[in-house]
DNA sequence: TACGAAACTGGCACTCGGTGTCAACTGGCT
DNA sequence: AGCCAGTTGACACCGAGTGCCAGTTTCGTA
């Protein structure tokens, strides 16, 4: 019923739209070969495009910048949480929160490699850090507005619900830091179990 | 006994670094009218430099990147909340972070329209909102230092003191975001005060 | 199956942010 | 006065991103 490929990639594509999606998947291939050899700022997008074939032009059409093929796939991360969070419509929003949280967690374990390279990649260039907290402002969005759907109109209670998921996505960051750091050798579910049931006490209304 | 001008402001200084404060403040004052008038995006650093009587060259021998003008009083801040909160050292970590914090709320209703400027700008030019993000995270890694140094050496006590980090620098931001909203037409530090209020509760050892 | 509209692509020229280099200048010191 | 070091401007250069247009490919339709 959405326009979503991931629910029904059955729906017979066109060959215009199938040459669209092998030419997005080579960019993103031939930029992240590039980028993990030599790093984000050393890999120019002309390489990227002869890379995978396409002017240099054509890469400006399928990604807005050079950043932009870097967090296609976590632009996905983000969606596949949103529509979790809206799928658990009637539960307690405070567990539709949890689960979604420790079911992302999951995916990042079960891609432990890969995020751990897309990390090593963020940290050396500083364009790629500003991405990234934007990611992190992006998923407070979608908490906050989670909550605020969910609390009393009031202004003091809504104010409330934005600052516990500012909150939220803090605490979760830290454990998702330290998992990292730790390479990826610690039980992440663990730490963001923790992480939240530390803000249990600030919950408005559950506890 | 420190480098730092703002205690001694009183010393001599050669033509030759009277001249460079002047150039410096020169270019600032240049690139905020500039900008204010016309928006970030629309202001090359030629323009700038042109205001400012110097060549594009000397532009980015004063500041590495065109973002960075604008974010130049945004450094103070953070260097004036790091003295801060080193300053009361022996008191509880907890009380002095809610000092230094609502110091802090007192500059910015001080400012109050410069502030809200300096904001308005951010919001137009994505590239900006970038470096604001940033400014929290070091916002975030002082804080986070104050309440590491003062807790239990046990990893996951480190851990949760970055967490409670983490969280105050989300309700604080939430805090600043509401009275910008409201055009600084309410008290910043009252909504300072009960964001740090909420946490209080997550706060290791003091309650 | 042929054809016209629409989409896609490549190439080119251009703007702007940022950097390396070097020669000319200016203030500081003896 | 004269040397040294720091500062400046000019120029050339690179890479990201954009507007534009002409050529090609795909799609829907007669």
């Amino acid at each position: 019923m959405t326009t979503h490929d991931r629910a029904a990639p059955e729906i017979e594509l066109g060959l215009r739209d199938r040459k669209k999606v092998r030419v997005r998947a080579a960019l993103v291939d031939a930029a992240t070969a590039l980028f993990l050899a030599r790093g984000f700022d050393a890999v120019t997008v002309d390489e990227i495009a002869a890379a995978a074939d396409v002017s240099r032009r054509t890469f400006f059409r399928y990604f807005p910048t050079k950043e932009a093929v870097v967090f296609a796939r976590r632009d996905e991360q983000l969606a596949l949480f949103r529509e979790r969070l809206a799928a658990s419509g009637d539960a307690a929003p405070f567990d539709a929160l949890r689960g979604a949280l420790l079911a992302l967690a999951d995916d990042y374990m079960a891609r432990r490699t890969q995020i751990l390279q897309e990390r090593a990649l963020t940290r050396a260039a500083p364009t790629l850090l500003a991405g990234d907290l934007e990611v992190d402002r992006a998923f407070e969005s979608i908490i906050a507005e989670h909550l605020v759907a969910h609390s009393r109109r009031t202004a003091a209670d809504q104010r409330r619900a934005r600052m516990t998921a500012a909150a939220m996505v803090g605490v979760v960051r830290v454990a998702l830091d330290e998992w990292a750091d730790r390479d990826g050798d610690v039980d992440l579910a663990r730490l963001a179990q923790d992480a939240i049931e530390l803000l249990t006490p600030i919950v408005p209304r559950f506890r």
